[in-house]
DNA sequence: CATATATGTCAACAACACTGACATATGCCG
DNA sequence: CGGCATATGTCAGTGTTGTTGACATATATG
């Protein structure tokens, strides 16, 4: 009952709050990532593929570099990733209108589908939890996730859910 | 204003909400693992071993087998990381009392100091999106993140998360 | 024209996952 | 006790996804 106990007991409630958002989050996300990556490993596909396939689908004329800074991955690395996917067919690649350097990015309907098929695959999950936590705690969800991400990445976010 | 017109409404509203939670999770994943990855990146370690010194941090005496179910990964690639994190002296294993065929895993005081480490990177960003969202948000973080979990999976995450 | 930017490419390498096969120690049941 | 199941460990090969470093080409911009 000293008030040096108080607080004390305040961090121990703390950490286990703490690690509870960190465990949740982790088991969410390994279980969230399993619908597409079943879909995935049925084709030459993998989750790379799946990231560009999603964000070109829902920034179409993307531009190679704004596409590098969603991912932060090495050009290097998105290079194999895409070239596969243009090579196939998925994607489309246009000579930028007014900046002819760039290369603007877009799901061909094959692409489309095939986005659309992953989609569907998170879509069910995501729309029962929604359903069974409540719209009060959907805004939560979003809320606490948007404050996770990176303070000076915040606006980025932001403007790609606000769309 | 047809009544076929509202349903089909709801559902672009609908998709729009769902596509939301999923990059916000994409987002909120990338950047919440990066605090640890550059304390990682100092080390040999990568990942695989912060999840592995996470976990046996979280239940001490766990088995190898109750770490592969968490981690949803093979005994081979559990083998390789657990391997090196007993070799290095931040995991010891203990003969199991009762089955003597477990490996029950504990971190030693090296393990448990490298641990800290590794979460204070987290907590810290954790914490301070608790802060903004405030409580009501953060239940509803759990509540939404506890659904996205296999269903057949919630039970045990729930038992984890509750100790 | 000179420099910067956007993109692409080659090569080597590392982390982390997988499959398949096999080995050892221990528990449990009839 | 003998036989089967379980918990763990190990060897070998492979695939995906990321990295660094070096260099090339086309286009924009001052």
């Amino acid at each position: 009952m000293t008030p040096r106990k108080i607080p004390q007991s305040n961090l121990y409630l703390r950490e286990e709050e703490l690690r509870r958002g960190i465990e949740l989050l982790y088991f969410a996300y390994r279980d969230f990532t399993r619908d597409p990556d079943e879909i995935l490993a049925k084709s030459r596909f993998g989750r790379a593929h799946h990231r560009v396939l999603y964000f070109v689908g829902r920034s179409p004329g993307i531009t190679v570099s704004g596409l590098l800074s969603i991912l932060r991955i090495t050009k290097q690395s998105l290079s194999r990733v895409l070239g596969e996917l243009v090579e196939q067919s998925y994607i489309r690649q246009e000579t930028g209108t007014e900046d002819r350097r760039q290369r603007l990015l877009y799901l061909t309907d094959k692409g489309e589908a095939f986005e659309r098929q992953l989609f569907a695959s998170q879509r069910d999950r995501v729309a029962r939890a929604y359903k069974v936590a409540g719209p009060e705690a959907v805004a939560g969800f979003w809320e606490v996730l948007l404050n996770i991400v990176d303070d000076d990445e915040r606006d980025s976010v932001l403007k790609h859910i606000e769309k």
